[in-house]
DNA sequence: AGGATAGCCTGCGGGC
DNA sequence: TGCCCGCAGGCTATCC
């Protein structure tokens, strides 16, 4: 479920507690949540932490600098059910079996890696240049970061409905199926529209009303559905101004009538038929 | 080749 | 009460 705001709120907690820190060890206890080509060395042993990137609903650990275009690193998607919790040095941490990378830092913090389901992983590279060409330049733009020309360029390549355009990570990167749903109800558009038949005007308003939305989730600490914490294990608080998500057969904020669900590009979606056009 | 779909994986909740 | 099944969903692989 870590969407954009979620996985920001967690590198925003990575950044006060492991940049700065020496990884002095670690400890890989489900070897197979690292993919491509992996070295021991690329795990960050015996490197500083200097920067938590994010890309859409990715996260990067970068170390210093070593050689050309910046320093090795490990990219972090959470998939579904993934976190990556700090543990503080005087507090007992006992890894459960879900948790499968913990690195030791050198003033005796743990950060570690747990993801049930595993739709998350870890893969590694030698340089930020590598993870940008690699695996970045796959994304879109982050939902944070892009123009309307961009978002627009992108609907207009396709035949395919809102609903599916906005969850494509390479269109736009950083929606789920949560803020997706949000988004259209807040910009009161049918999820499926087809992407291509939105004019500049209501892409622009699009973008404004995306970033607003995004920030206000940010503020709140994200969503927690079930799963959900941040960095230090506390839970978000935005679920509580959902609008549409998880409302389905409730009324609808804007008109009362009752929220439709359906299955919409293969992903369950809730909105109202009233107010959304 | 764009687009739809299956499969990955575990936990939980509804229904019988 | 307990079991089984359906569902949740980001992303990749595969097929049409």
């Amino acid at each position: 479920m870590p969407e954009l705001p979620e996985v920001e709120n967690v590198r925003q907690g990575l950044l006060s507690a492991v940049v700065g820190q020496t990884v002095s060890r670690v400890s890989l206890r489900r070897p197979d949540v690292v993919r491509g080509k992996k070295r021991p060395a690329d795990l960050l042993k015996g490197q500083m932490i200097t920067r938590v990137d994010r890309k859409g609903k990715q996260l990067a650990l970068v170390t210093e600098m070593s050689g050309a275009g910046g320093g090795v690193c490990l990219c972090v998607h959470l998939g579904m059910t993934g976190s990556l919790r700090c543990h503080d040095p005087r507090k007992p941490f006992v890894p459960d079996g879900h948790t499968h990378v913990v690195w030791h830092m050198a003033n005796g913090s743990r950060l570690a890696f747990r993801d049930p389901r595993r739709f998350g992983g870890i893969w590694t590279f030698a340089s930020t240049d590598d993870l940008i060409e690699q695996r970045w330049s796959r994304l879109g733009p982050d939902a944070l970061m892009i123009k309307p020309t961009q978002l627009h360029s992108g609907f207009r390549k396709t035949r395919r409905v809102l609903k599916a355009v906005l969850l494509d990570q390479s269109i736009v990167a950083g929606l789920g199926n949560i803020y997706v749903d949000e988004l259209l109800f807040n910009c009161r558009v049918s999820p499926v529209r087809p992407a291509c038949e939105l004019d500049h005007k209501q892409v622009q308003q699009l973008v404004t009303r995306m970033r607003r939305l995004l920030d206000r989730a940010i503020r709140s600490g994200g969503s927690t559905l079930r799963d959900y914490t941040n960095a230090q294990g506390q839970p978000g608080g935005y679920q509580f101004s959902h609008k549409v998500y998880g409302r389905s057969g409730q009324a609808c904020a804007q008109c009362g009538g009752l929220l439709s669900n359906a299955t919409i590009a293969g992903r369950t979606t809730v909105y109202c038929e009233q107010c959304q056009e």
